[in-house]
DNA sequence: TAATAAATACTACAATTGTAAAAGTAGGAG
DNA sequence: CTCCTACTTTTACAATTGTAGTATTTATTA
């Protein structure tokens, strides 16, 4: 299984960016989060050096600028950053986070019936084999 | 509503022992980590030191030794963490992230059936209202 | 070609975290 | 009453993170 790096939240706002972009210029990058938020260039090209150094992002140099590509995927990324959360708060499973959510009323009576058919949607998908 | 302060990864394996066991001395602490992780006694001093420093605990001096009682409560804390996770990787819902389990296969049938249950579960209560 | 503007590269710095060693202190054993 | 031992208190230190400032390079324009 491939070795994901670890990427703060600060950071995982820059691969968002990049995600949804690629491939991206610096330029392009701090004019997206430049709306977004309030970082200044500089930040912003702290963030990419670091993402880079971390394996997180490749750049290739088009005449002045980078150009970005990502190095992970945001499926994996995510992924393992919910698997270390519910380990962590949860036991390690899903069922146990949602339990508790019901449990403590953090549903509305809306979403437990998306959940619902979510789940129905599940079951024909599986019967679709 | 209540301030909850940050803690860390590894303070919040001590606030684990602490919720479970409270009131509970430094020696007892020390102890029931010992087996559960290879850290120093030293270092889990140092992380009740913070953690009472942070206002997560209160240590209150009994003869020699401080008794640990917690500040926060554990359901209040692991609700704040789920939400801002939520927040930062699922567009803040529970019902995307299990869409995304869904999706990605991450759930066995056996994990459905037991959300379906858990979902009804829930109907029975609100209907007992 | 020289100045300018834009981009990149280098440096900074405090807070938090993980991990602990070292030093101080007080209560119980002898 | 003194010494040892168990606790507590103080100090340390590198890595990561958030947040940028300063310096340098380079492409473009005059």
């Amino acid at each position: 299984m491939k070795e994901i790096p670890q990427i703060s939240e600060a950071e995982y706002e820059v691969m968002k960016v990049i995600w949804n972009y690629e491939p991206i210029s610096t330029p392009e990058v701090v004019e997206k989060l430049s709306n977004k938020s309030d970082w200044k260039p500089n930040t912003i090209h702290t963030m990419l050096a670091r993402l880079v150094k971390k394996k997180a992002l490749h750049a290739r140099k088009d005449g002045r600028v980078f150009i970005y590509t990502s190095l992970v995927e945001k499926h994996d990324y995510v992924e393992q950053k919910s698997k270390s959360f519910l380990q962590q708060f949860f036991g390690g499973t899903l069922n146990s986070m949602v339990l508790n959510f019901i449990e403590n009323d953090q549903l509305s009576n809306e979403e437990i019936s998306e959940l619902k058919k979510i789940l129905s949607m599940r079951d024909k998908k599986e019967g679709e084999k």
